[in-house]
DNA sequence: TGTAATGTTTACCAATCGGTCAAATTATCA
DNA sequence: TGATAATTTGACCGATTGGTAAACATTACA
């Protein structure tokens, strides 16, 4: 008989952690592709080169390994957010906030897609997650951003579209790379485009956000 | 017997007018919705008040309503670009560009949706128009942008990076609307989003761009 | 009004989908 | 080694999917 993974008490085989990393890897590759619907569970099996039962036989359906996958990445999607440091050089720290998150962008695009996707779709698998523990660090570090302002330290400016406007415009380069691709050309579309990209927002943002005499 | 749409030479019928457009209307609800595999006829044809082989007399194929729809809003999605005035002032034409793409994320998020689906899936239909029109026109835009610069009127910046940070933290509010809802909470999450969005967005663009001494 | 073109519906189909089952195989360890 | 648990597979299932065929209804127009 043995029940796959939900019913466990024990701990996992080493046979289960190799084959479970091996579908969600191969699960991401999928679902960053075509979106959960888009995605087949056949797909998925070939990718990660074993037949379709077996496959099941450690996720018992397409929506964990879905779940599995979208909590880890909304996790490890916050980590740049989380080095945000209020101790720190406000400017320095938005300039290396902007690196960090452009950084993913750059070399974890699946992640960043597959992410999109379920924003677009109207998340209807993460709400919670997204009202919950994302929204109370976001309320946190929003909060270290207006004190900056409120010093003098950066203009002011409300902390929530700031950060917005940082995830948008880094994400951009994972979630819209076809089109920034199409437009930049063959000739710019090399891997200096990160580079240049780095080099506008560094400008964008820290001269945006430099002390200036904006009115309240 | 009767062709539909395809292989017609006469003009079209009142009831084709109507009909069609009141498919592309359903389809455009459904496929931002969902995404394009995610999406099915029968909802479509729901929507639209009609029965399934009576929408596809209209439409042959689901891709063909999918491919009309895209072409459509691709075009109309460009519109503001094309306004970009070479002539006017450099400032308040990118502010005004920044208003008259935010009102299109506020106004018309489903086509922002569907746009944006089709890019994450790595728009396996438009590329060719991508590659074509859409960079043709941003090559333009861009040379104008690069002009002012070089004549000192704004700062030194890449122009096609900073047209991308325009798209893409205007279209924020379209695609990651839920994202955005359940960062702001209930209180904030009302239509004063857009504005309290658009001041930031212009005080960040204005003031990033601004006349300053930003080396080569 | 008659009739031909246009429009609509019912019934249906083949393909694909997510998932199951029982048998066969392999790993584990006393 | 042998027995027990864990893993893998091929065959299969019901539901849903995009799309079709042909009968039926309606409209346009001479």
């Amino acid at each position: 008989m043995a029940l796959p993974r939900a019913a466990r008490t024990q701990r996992r085989t080493r046979i289960q952690e190799e084959k479970e990393e091996r579908i969600l890897e191969a699960a991401l590759e999928v679902f960053s592709l075509h979106g959960f619907r888009g995605a087949t569970v056949d797909q998925i099996a070939e990718v990660a080169g074993m037949s379709k039962p077996n496959l099941l036989y450690y996720f018992r359906t397409k929506e964990a390994m879905h779940r599995a996958l979208i909590t880890r990445v909304l996790d490890t999607w916050l980590d740049p957010l989380r080095e945000f440091d209020a101790g720190g050089n406000p400017v320095s720290e938005i300039r290396s906030y902007i690196r960090r998150k452009l950084e993913m962008a750059r070399d974890f695009p699946r992640e960043s897609r597959l992410f999109a996707n379920e924003i677009l779709q109207g998340a209807p698998n993460i709400e919670d997650e997204l009202k919950g523990p994302l929204k109370a660090l976001v309320d946190e570090k929003a909060e270290v951003i207006r004190a900056w302002a409120k010093a003098g330290k950066i203009a002011k400016c409300d902390p929530y579209h700031l950060i917005f406007s940082i995830w948008s415009t880094t994400q951009h380069y994972a979630d819209f790379d076809v089109q920034v691709r199409a437009v930049l050309g063959q000739d710019q579309a090399g891997d200096g485009r990160f580079e240049d990209a780095a080099r506008f927002l560094e400008q964008l943002f820290v001269t945006g956000l430099g002390i200036s005499e904006q009115p309240a």
